[in-house]
DNA sequence: GCAATGACGCTCT
DNA sequence: CAGAGCGCCATTG
């Protein structure tokens, strides 16, 4: 009970992150600002840090704004999530960098990464 | 209740 | 294009 103070905000964010077809990326913000909180893109990364093992979650998919495979506490895990993702199609430039601007999931998939929609998103609710 | 941490993001240099 | 700095916010100790 301790990760559940508000299941549903842990459940919309999986939810979206489960919504990633394959072949494609998303960044924190986006899936934060889709879960409907814009400016918690490091609660997102919290929550895939706790998310359980027992249900299918995509969680390779999920990369950083620089579309860098995010480190994380374990050693390895790193190398493990690109391989995952280089299987499903995404090429990683040399920096272990991917090019968000062709692999970046759309949720209104126009072809184009419609980024633009998503910061207007995220201005609507900043702070007045 | 305060202090520190963290799978981040954006701006400036 | 790459590196460094500051900001945001929830969870944990």
């Amino acid at each position: 009970m301790s990760a559940s103070v508000d299941k549903s905000a842990y459940q919309r964010i999986y939810a979206v992150v489960r919504r990633i077809p394959r072949g494609r990326v998303a960044t924190y913000g986006q899936i934060a600002a889709l879960a409907g909180m814009p400016r918690h893109a490091r609660q997102v990364g919290y929550a895939l840090a706790h998310a359980p093992d027992n249900v299918e979650l995509p969680w390779q998919r999920v990369v950083n704004g620089q579309g860098r495979v995010s480190l994380r506490s374990r050693p390895g895990s790193d190398d493990f999530q690109q391989v995952l993702l280089e299987a499903e199609g995404v090429e990683f430039g040399l920096g272990g960098r991917v090019s968000l601007k062709k692999y970046q999931w759309t949720p209104r998939a126009s072809g184009r990464p419609a980024r633009a929609v998503v910061r207007a998103k995220a201005k609507k609710s900043l702070r007045k």
